[in-house]
DNA sequence: CAAATTTATTAAACAGTGTTCAATTATCAA
DNA sequence: TTGATAATTGAACACTGTTTAATAAATTTG
């Protein structure tokens, strides 16, 4: 089975060529005006082709959408090291936006973009659930050092996520600029602060 | 000039022909969705005709972004009544969700769609930033009260926008999905209330 | 080795898109 | 009625995602 093994690999290869000129094009470009024969011509490939690696267009994107999530959780995980909750539900939220900041465009394609497939079982999904619950079990974890008291976990999981998420959306979709007088990252920053602040004192 | 003036406002009767239609079918549909021959079928019109009355899509798209905009606008203003400033920012953030709830297409129109047009003197400019200094003299009217104290009035309105709008932006692209056992009326709610509460505190 | 079969690639075609434009009709002023 | 202006049209252009029949390459089988 060596032979069926190689041809396995060149078709990997070639998933990952079509994959990393994707990439590229969707990222400058965008969803919307990238188009498969641009796709296709980055590689001097024939725009049929690319439907013998993948179904659709969606799926390709799909497949970066999953390497921005598994990006992001590798940023996340690194704070693990952080003891205390409250620290660590803190730093989470910087190095949330702080993606977002350095990787615009991966952020507008994991969570700018309508979610089409409402298949549960889709590893998107589960990547999405699991950092949802991992965000909520910090909670927990700062809720028996008395914070956050007599509030609902989960909900209050959304409420912070959402804070974080509303920070990155207007930045993403250039919807800063009608506060005069401040720069994106002075925004980001200052105002995550202040929400900070609000925990702190709860 | 009455026989001018009578053209004139033929022409505008088309223009709203023209946004009546594309209405009906961006808020059906979406934007990318939505063809320009789509628009002037509905309406048995000439595709071609379409570029007498706008420039081109996206003029007519903005269009109804600006109407979106003082729809809102004009649901915030009844809570003027609202003496003290405290309730009344609570209740503008319910107003806001209520509105993004109930207009989940025109929000998406108005707030989820890449900022294409950087002129500060346009319409919807102003009206965002209107939108915002009403926001910001409100939280200045709590400090004023006492609350919020040694919070910078401008960030603390970023911040407290940017709550709302990621509630609201996680409801529009479903992205509440992943918050399993919970419905988004529940999320929203609640998690609204997750901000009240920590805003009560503070 | 040759034939048959599977795998991979291609170009052409289809139905759709936003937009432009010359030709055409309708409307009004002189 | 003529000339000019305003409004409308359909065809054309260059693009889009996707399908498919034909082709080429590689592998398996006889």
């Amino acid at each position: 089975m060596s032979i069926a093994e190689r041809k396995q690999e060149e078709k990997q290869e070639m998933h990952q060529r079509i994959l990393n000129a994707a990439r590229k094009i969707f990222l400058e470009k965008g969803y919307e005006k990238t188009s498969m024969r641009n796709i296709a011509n980055e590689i001097n490939y024939s725009p049929g082709s690319l439907y013998f690696h993948f179904k659709d267009k969606t799926e390709i994107f799909q497949e970066l959408q999953k390497e921005g999530f598994t990006l992001l959780l590798n940023q996340l995980k690194v704070l693990n090291s952080v003891a205390d909750p409250f620290e660590r539900l803190k730093a989470s939220g910087r190095v949330f936006i702080q993606f977002a900041q350095e990787n615009k465009d991966y952020y507008n394609l994991m969570f700018m973009v309508e979610e089409t497939v409402k298949d549960p079982t889709e590893t998107r999904f589960t990547i999405a659930q699991e950092a949802i619950n991992h965000m909520c079990s910090m909670i927990r974890d700062c809720q028996q050092q008395g914070k956050f008291k007599e509030m609902d976990a989960d909900y209050f999981t959304f409420m912070v996520i959402s804070a974080m998420h509303g920070i990155c959306a207007l930045f993403c979709k250039d919807r800063t600029t009608s506060f005069i007088n401040k720069t994106n990252e002075e925004l980001m920053e200052n105002g995550y602060a202040c929400f900070v602040a609000l925990l702190e004192k709860s």
